[in-house]
Parts: C-alpha cells; sequence; structure tokens
DNA sequence: AACCCGTGGTG
DNA sequence: TCACCAAGGGT
C-alpha cells in the first residue's frame, strides 16, 4: 500500500478530499494509459522536450505523426541545431503556432552549445531555455527525469478544480493556493506517474465540453459531482477570434512558404491574402519573428 | 494582466 | 452549424 499522502501542506483545510485521489486515480492511470511515443522507459529527454514543445496548445492525435518523422530527422538536439530554422518550421507542419518550432530550434542550439547536447534536467536550466516555461519545464524535468514537481497544465488544473474545488473550470491564472494544493499533492515516491495519471485523466474524462464523469474513477471524491455539477460561474473566458484577424493571414502566408522549396514572390503571396495592409501588416510581423526573410524582391524560410 | 500567436476536431 | 478549445509561452 501507498503511504498516505503528505500533510505537510493542507492549503484549505482539505485533507479528507485530497489524500483519498491517489490510489483512484493511479489505478485508473494503470488500466486507461495511451501508448504514446514520447512515453515509455524507451523515451529519452530529447523526446520528452520534442513531445512537450509540440503539445503546447495542439491536441495528442495531430502531434503523433509529425513527432515521429521530427524524431526520425533529428534524433538529438545537436541533429537539430545543425538544421536551419527553416527546415524546423516547416517539417512542423500544420501544428500551429510555427514559433514553436523556432524556439525548439533555439533550444537545441542552447542545448548543444551549453548542456553538452544533453537535455538538462533541472528546472531552473530548462525554463531558461526559449519556448521552455513552468509548465513544460516541469513536464521535461518530470516525466524525463523522474523529479518531483506540480506539472500544472490545463487538464491538472481542471481536474483539480473539479475534484477538490468544487468548479467546473479553473481561474484564467495559477493562484497561489491553487499551486501549493498541486504541489501538496505530488507524492514521493514516483511523482513523474501521478502527474501523467492526473493529466491523462483530465485528456480522457475529466474533459472540458463533456466530462465523462460515470467513469471518473473518483466520482465519489470529486466536491464538483457531489455539489450537482453546477455551471461555471466565473468571470468569461475570453474566446479566440480567427476569422480576418492577423493570425489567420500569417497561417496563409506560412502554408504558401512551407509548401515551396526555395523562395517566394510578392505576387504569390498576393494570391494568399489580397488585401494589402493587413498581408503587409502580417508579413512585417512574420519577418521580425523570424519566420520569414526577405531574399531580395522574395520571400522564404528562415536558414 | 491582457493580449497575441495556428490549426482543426467536436458537441 | 459554429463557438469552444487543445500537454502554453512571450511580451
Amino acid at each position: 500500500m501507498r503511504p498516505p499522502c503528505s500533510l505537510r501542506h493542507t492549503p484549505g483545510g482539505m485533507i479528507g478530499a485530497m489524500s483519498e485521489l491517489h490510489d483512484p486515480v493511479l489505478r485508473w492511470y494503470a488500466d486507461h494509459a495511451r501508448e504514446l511515443p514520447w512515453r515509455g522507459p524507451g523515451a529519452s529527454p530529447w523526446r520528452v522536450m520534442v513531445s512537450e514543445f509540440m503539445l503546447q496548445q495542439t491536441p495528442v492525435a495531430r502531434v503523433v505523426p509529425v513527432f515521429e518523422a521530427w524524431l526520425e530527422t533529428w534524433p538529438t538536439p545537436a541533429d537539430l541545431a545543425a538544421a536551419p530554422s527553416g527546415e524546423a518550421v516547416r517539417a512542423w507542419g500544420r501544428l500551429g503556432y510555427p514559433r514553436r518550432a523556432l524556439r525548439l530550434h533555439a533550444a537545441a542550439t542552447a542545448i548543444t552549445e551549453q548542456h553538452g547536447g544533453e537535455v538538462p534536467d533541472a528546472y531552473a536550466d530548462l525554463i531558461a531555455l526559449p519556448g521552455v516555461g513552468d509548465y513544460t519545464a516541469s513536464a521535461i524535468a518530470s516525466f524525463a527525469f523522474g523529479h518531483r514537481h506540480a506539472v500544472l497544465d490545463t487538464n491538472v488544473r481542471r481536474v483539480f478544480a473539479r475534484a477538490v474545488s468544487g468548479t467546473e473550470f479553473p481561474g484564467t491564472a495559477v493562484t497561489r493556493p491553487e499551486r501549493e494544493l498541486a504541489e501538496s499533492l505530488v507524492p514521493d515516491e514516483e511523482p513523474a506517474t501521478w502527474a501523467i495519471a492526473v493529466m491523462e485523466l483530465g485528456a480522457l474524462v475529466c474533459t472540458a465540453a463533456a466530462p465523462r464523469c460515470g467513469s471518473c474513477p473518483v466520482q465519489d471524491r470529486c466536491a464538483w459531482w457531489a455539489a450537482g455539477r453546477p455551471a461555471y460561474d466565473g468571470p468569461p473566458r475570453r474566446g479566440q477570434a480567427w476569422a480576418g484577424t492577423d493570425r489567420q493571414v500569417r497561417g496563409r502566408l506560412m502554408a504558401v512558404l512551407r509548401d515551396e522549396p526555395g523562395t517566394v514572390s510578392a505576387g504569390r503571396l498576393e494570391q494568399a491574402w489580397a488585401e494589402p495592409v493587413q498581408r503587409e501588416r502580417a508579413l512585417a510581423s512574420l519577418v521580425a519573428d523570424g519566420l520569414v526573410v526577405r531574399v531580395g524582391d522574395r520571400f522564404a524560410l528562415p536558414d
């Protein structure tokens, strides 16, 4: 039997609800964990790191094929660092937010130059890398190296919001009590398994839109369920405008550049978006981001 | 703190 | 159908 949950920290005085979560969640995970190419004993820290970059705001199903091809092409950080950043952007394909590809390339360069080509295991070294924030640093330190960290992603935050706090969704930003709760729940033994188990539960059962409470291992311990699944009552959560935004235009332009092996004429970009003011603004922002370079009167992905 | 950054699946 | 949202990070 696992020892009872640590009671060192008791935010909110919710010890009872907290300490009962571990065993059912871990048992559920043992039976329902997906086999993913960045999991398992064969998963190198680099594989974990690449997967975490790709999974930032992008669903698992879309990541898997790109991930496989990526690791085939660049099996180590040094391999990626040796390639032109534009090739990383091209290989990123349609995962979205292509600045992530640029940041992953920059992180690989930093790892090659400053860490002997090995993904660092310390949170402080990880979060210093481009494109690595609190979540990604915690995830790599935990999943790749087994370190004890609270891994707070959108899934984990939602599970704790419901099971412990009794609200349908967490707040916009991570609060101090929320972080302390998450940290208090991380077990001393196999903390990475706990982190990934809660995340998986949020991804497969305690989902945002249509939670499968009938299949949930902690339904009988869930504060939100006990309260009758009350509807979200917090501040309105901002939507993500799309049609007509610069993001849409940038996406159009990047799609053209990805699909061309060499340079692209200005005329070809005009076909992607007719309205000149917004097109030029978007193109300028792509150049400023380093996603596009001007080559004479033509355009291309960077070297 | 609020806003920006892609893309596509889904209920 | 269309609003919602997905293993966030940077500014």
